[in-house]
DNA sequence: GTTGTTGCAAATCGTTTGCAATGAT
DNA sequence: ATCATTGCAAACGATTTGCAACAAC
């Protein structure tokens, strides 16, 4: 099977998922990167992306209108709302709960996914 | 200003998303439609859907991991299940509600979106 | 006849892939 | 020296746009 190599690559986009406080999108993981390693191809951020999400690192976080963003799984269970007036995506700790009950009889709930949108303390 | 034109291809778009009980793909859509017109391009599909979410008579519904699905505005709100195993997304009535409890001080909703994932009735 | 609408093809955006060169082990 | 990884460019799927022909009014 293939072994993981630690390259400085993987290491500088690992890191800045870690000192991220939001989930980031690939372009903007790219362009932070590009600051340490100048060549970085978008590519490589996607593979790498890719694999920590395989390996169960990191997280991708859907918010509707927008392409993926990550996270790193360091963070426990929450979810994110988006302010419609500065776009900027928070994380919100805490969760509803009692899902399950929604459903009808016969299914089963494994995971959810919650995205709250409205205005942020800064904007409103 | 620009009035709207009442042509065959708008009727049967409008018709078929009114008849489907679940929301549909972009492309699943131009299928269906070209049973009916088959010259019908997948680019009048989309302009479409852009004045009928615009006007307010169709709502997007975006799942985690696919590409935006749309529905009748004609069904009141309500959120979505897609199961993992056969893949069929599901209306389902009910909301859990409160969901300004999760937000930090200043912080104002307006709206949310859940989806749920799991095991449907049929694939358990 | 005016002007909104269409189909088509080209363009765009985000993401993926093939491949030869490179670098971690 | 292996073989995973990289950067680049080409390929991709979903969506958008420009434009000349067309059709609703």
């Amino acid at each position: 099977m293939s072994q993981r190599r630690n390259t400085p690559q993987r290491k500088t986009i690992e890191a800045l998922l870690e000192q991220s406080t939001s989930p980031i999108l690939p372009k903007d993981l790219h362009l932070q990167a590009q600051q340490t390693l100048p060549n970085l191809g978008i590519a490589t951020v996607f593979r790498a992306l890719k694999d920590l999400v395989a390996e169960g690192g990191v997280r991708v976080v859907e918010i509707p209108g927008d392409s993926p963003r990550y996270e790193s799984i360091k963070r426990n269970h929450h979810h994110h709302f988006k302010c419609n007036k500065c776009e900027v995506v928070f994380c919100i700790e805490g969760c509803p709960g009692n899902l399950e009950t929604m459903l009808n009889p016969g299914f089963e709930l494994s995971n959810h996914d919650i995205t709250l949108f409205g205005t942020c303390a800064g904007c409103s």
